[in-house]
DNA sequence: ATTTAAATTGTTATAATATAACACCATGTA
DNA sequence: TACATGGTGTTATATTATAACAATTTAAAT
């Protein structure tokens, strides 16, 4: 599974503050977060961050330029991935369903080919928002 | 249909430019080439693109920050993309398959939701590139 | 234990992407 | 006319992300 790495200091530290983030979070906030834990130029968040995508650990909403902790468990492919996003609150939900990925991962385009890996990103009013 | 609008000067201008370039463009290469028409600042780039991107004369690749022209001719609503991007070249072509729209726009989430609005990014290797 | 390679860290500086604020202009229309 | 709407031009600034380089830690491989 790819979630077993062993997080160095760094990573750990903004795994963490990610994790626990109820939203998604961008990564100068996350700097100006982690910054009383020692960790104080942009590269080293934008490096923890790429590992953490890396590995599966975290998803980056491209639309937003935030990231998230992965809560979806069979998301073992961490490049397939898939969000639900609220046009209003900004509330944003993995969504891990296997229909959907099992569609996505068969598609073949015109030219007959397949893609292994993609980004997904509905948009909408969340529950709360309607 | 959403392609009939009357486009300005700079709007003009800037969508000519992309939908000319065989690849997706960047805003401040669009800003680079488009000076010697007197278009001199970011702004009137990124207002321009706005613009079109509103009305569907072209999509943003968000996994890439770039502008490409819609060549879709069923992409009436432009709020519902999908496009296949080569990890190599960085060739980005607009997907127009009915069926996987049509599943899209069918698709639920898990408390029944559905969502008019999505962006989807397929990567692998193009053709050539394979 | 010593060497080596790979990954991570710390740091400064800079590049690339995008928006705020404000004054002005063009066009349509009541 | 007067008013509303949208587009323009401009300067300045905010936000997001990477380059370059030296030092340190980690985990094998000898
Ligand atoms: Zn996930
Ligand atoms: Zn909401
Ligand atoms: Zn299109
Ligand atoms: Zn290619």
């Amino acid at each position: 599974m790819h979630k077993e790495h062993i997080l160095t200091k760094n990573q750990q530290i903004i795994f963490d503050l990610i994790d626990k983030s109820p939203e998604p979070m961008k990564a100068y906030s996350i700097l100006f977060n982690v910054q009383k834990k020692g960790i104080k130029a942009p590269l080293q968040v934008y490096r923890a961050l790429d590992k953490l995508v890396e590995i599966g650990k975290i998803h980056k909403i491209e639309s937003r330029n935030a990231f998230i902790a992965c809560h979806n468990s069979s998301c073992r492919v961490a490049k397939a991935t898939a969000f639900s996003i609220c046009e209003i609150c900004e509330k944003v939900t993995e969504i891990g369903s296997a229909g959907l990925s099992k569609y996505l991962a068969n598609f073949k385009d015109k030219d007959g080919m397949k893609y292994s890996k993609y980004n997904l990103e509905f948009f909408g009013l969340c529950k709360k928002c309607r």
